[in-house]
DNA sequence: CGTTTAATTGAAAGCAGTCAAACTATGTGG
DNA sequence: CCACATAGTTTGACTGCTTTCAATTAAACG
């Protein structure tokens, strides 16, 4: 008899963390009709200007979030890690405004639009939850268009490096040491407002002064604090739960 | 016998534009307990770090939600008319995490946090429209990274000024063909991640090819379409309601 | 009006972009 | 196991958009 964790056990996780729920949400979290679905590097989950009809919900691997200029620049406007709920907008929302990929190999539950927007209004701790999770994105937004209009590209690529480690960190998804980064270098121009050229100067530059160790994908933190210091990192905006000491 | 409109008509109308409402969801708006104050420019509303215990609806002037860097460098997030509810998020999360300053003279509807979650839980179309809103805020701050990531400041400022003209446009505040523009220079650079001298060139390199006019703080646009071009602005991240043609 | 705030302009400096090439991994097929 | 192909990283030289610094002009305000 195998010990099987439901698909949405990190998502029940991630909604938990701020707001407690009660055991008929968690019920009804695991009565959700999923269907688990894989996907090669880079797939596309959601196009802009599409109608989407499911809400999908990242079980392993990485996603991002992107729009694209006219002349093809692209922006990446965020990172989903396990757990987070990729298209929650399209609760309410008919047309798709950005794109939504995923980074790495990686599997998604499916789950019906209407199931979701059911589970939405099943009670006000649920929605609570939602809700919370959905402002809690927004306050990344918000960070991100402060790094990006008013960091240099050294505390720019910093800052992404810190806010990553400690939202793999709260997840339980990585030890707070080190982690492997699952971005190429043009991935993280593009999530940063910056040339990979320039992302490569700036890589070596944070190595150069023992802030930053490298090892194929793996980047570890010699010295969090100075780092912190230098990407002018705070986790406030992240909302962390309160149980971390 | 004077016919006073009720304070909180424009946030009414910024709701229902998403999502019908009912009757009792009307009266509930409306019996809503509220404190009307007004305020010098530039005051702040909510200051990052506290724990506020009301939400404000902004009911005339304008206003703006802003960060700052270690060093003081100011970025604004998002500009706010009369209509706007302007912290929905402390309606879930306890500490802000970001700064609310009023840009012109303004005046504000305060109202309780406790009430303000209670109208959030009084019906499933008042918890959908109030998402709504909150996802196009949040599909406002995802263009707002593209544009300041990706976008070089002559593009970068048309798209603030075509996102504002539109704004103004839908919540009734405008014609379409210019308005009033609350801003100094120094705000538009912070808005844009650019400094105010920069700004001031790019404005001047705007009206030198017809695609702007200015007068004292009134703008106008005698070239919309070919403005909209340069600014390589479409307006579906605002999500603009059904009935425009 | 005088005073303060905002807008404007010029010259010089710099961070980041562009272009191009070399180098390193990683993977594939023979 | 090597040859080749592909994707990603690294470097260098040069360019350029934007900033910085400073000074001047215009507008707003009491």
């Amino acid at each position: 008899m195998t010990e099987t964790v439901h698909e949405l056990t990190l998502m029940l996780r991630h909604l938990e963390r701020h707001m407690p729920l009660t055991a008929e949400d968690r019920d009804r979290i695991f009565a959700l009709p999923v269907t688990v679905r894989d996907l090669p590097p880079s797939s596309y989950l959601v196009r802009e200007g599409e109608r989407p009809d499911v809400c999908s919900v990242l079980i392993s691997g990485y996603a991002f979030r992107q729009k694209l200029t006219r002349d093809g620049a692209r922006q990446i406007l965020s990172l989903h890690i396990p757990g987070d709920i990729l298209d929650l907008q399209h609760l309410m929302l008919d047309v798709a405004d950005h794109n939504i990929q995923v980074l790495t190999r990686a599997s998604v539950a499916i789950v019906p639009r209407e199931a979701m927007r059911d589970l939405w209004h099943a009670s006000p701790t649920l929605a609570d939850a939602i809700m919370s999770s959905m402002q809690i994105e927004a306050s990344r937004f918000r960070e991100w268009t402060l790094n990006v209009g008013r960091r240099d590209g050294r505390a720019r690529l910093a800052h992404l490096l810190c806010e990553f480690a400690v939202r793999l960190d709260v997840q339980g998804l990585a030890d707070g040491k080190g982690y492997e980064l699952p971005m190429t270098q043009e991935h993280l121009g593009d999530a940063l407002g910056l040339t990979p050229v320039h992302v490569n100067r700036m890589l070596r530059s944070l190595e150069a002064d023992g802030l930053l160790t490298r090892n194929r994908r793996h980047v570890g933190f010699p010295n969090w604090e100075w780092l912190r210091d230098v990407a002018d990192f705070s986790d406030r905006y992240l909302h962390p739960p309160r149980t971390a000491a």
